[in-house]
DNA sequence: ATGGTCGTCTAACGA
């Protein structure tokens, strides 16, 4: 079984790109973050035509907005918190049949956090922890039993998830609040999928910055996007793949698919 | 040290 998330960065401007990125990976069940489209308007017939006629979305206009889009039929999971009572769409859940039984999918994009790593002076930043602190709480009570958690958690925890760890530490994303917050998070029954295949030191990156002109000769990555594993399935995990040429694609999206294939 | 670029009910906001 092979689980892909993206954070795609408008979805409806980027169709022909899911078809593309759905032709090299034949992913069963694709993640999707920053849709960008409210629900009444999503483009559920293309994705459809697809090959994917099992789905759950949850978007607004201009902002946000999450989706699960699935070979395989899903069951969705209602009652899941609204985090910080915004009803921002940033989170959707939904249980995937499997011949070994169900196992539930988490699809979260955590707030960036604005540009200044102050929770004091900036709301956007003290909303960001207080997400991942709800969240930790959450799925605390909630332990996950066969459960994946994957999307754009907007954290690059470790050193070697950044260009520069040292140029990086005042950078929202990688300032020693996130990463504490994010990795206690983690803690709470989970595993770093990419780590387990792929561990430090190797540099792993997701996401480049538009802003950069040649984003392969800078090379000044961040890796934002995450597959979690619920303990109980770290010997089902098979392998992760990150899709970095995608960033090439036209037009790209800033950040780039990751796959995790499982046997399930 | 600064500014650099995208996407969105084309305006300023969020990333």
């Amino acid at each position: 079984m092979k689980i892909a998330t993206w954070n795609i960065n408008s979805l409806r401007l980027r169709l022909p790109l899911l078809k593309e990125l759905i032709n090299e990976t034949q992913a069963d069940v694709i993640c999707l973050q920053e849709t960008k489209v409210p629900d009444p308007l999503f483009p559920f017939e293309d994705i459809i035509k697809l090959g994917y006629p099992h789905y759950y979305f949850k978007g607004m206009k201009s902002y946000n907005g999450v989706a699960i889009i699935s070979k395989h039929e899903l069951i969705h999971v209602a009652d899941t918190p609204d985090w910080c009572g915004r009803l921002d769409c940033r989170h959707i859940a939904a249980q995937l049949k499997t011949a070994s039984g169900p196992i539930t999918i988490h699809n979260f994009y955590v707030p960036a956090g604005g540009d200044i790593p102050d929770a004091e002076t900036n709301p956007k930043f003290a909303h960001k922890l207080a997400f991942i602190e709800e969240a930790t709480a959450w799925f605390e009570k909630n332990q996950p039993k066969r459960s994946i958690l994957v999307g754009d958690l907007n954290t690059a925890p470790l050193e070697h998830d950044v260009w520069s760890h040292k140029q990086l530490l005042k950078v929202v994303c990688h300032t020693p609040p996130e990463t504490e917050r994010h990795n206690q998070w983690e803690k709470q029954g989970f595993l770093d999928a990419m780590r387990l295949i792929y561990p430090e030191p190797q540099k792993l990156y997701t996401w480049w910055s538009y802003r950069n002109r040649d984003w392969k000769k800078s090379n000044r990555g961040r890796r934002l996007d995450h597959i979690w594993i619920s303990n109980d399935l770290k010997e089902n995990l098979q392998a992760i793949e990150i899709l970095a040429h995608a960033r090439d694609w036209a037009p790209p999206s800033d950040h780039v698919p990751v796959i995790a294939e499982l046997t399930l």
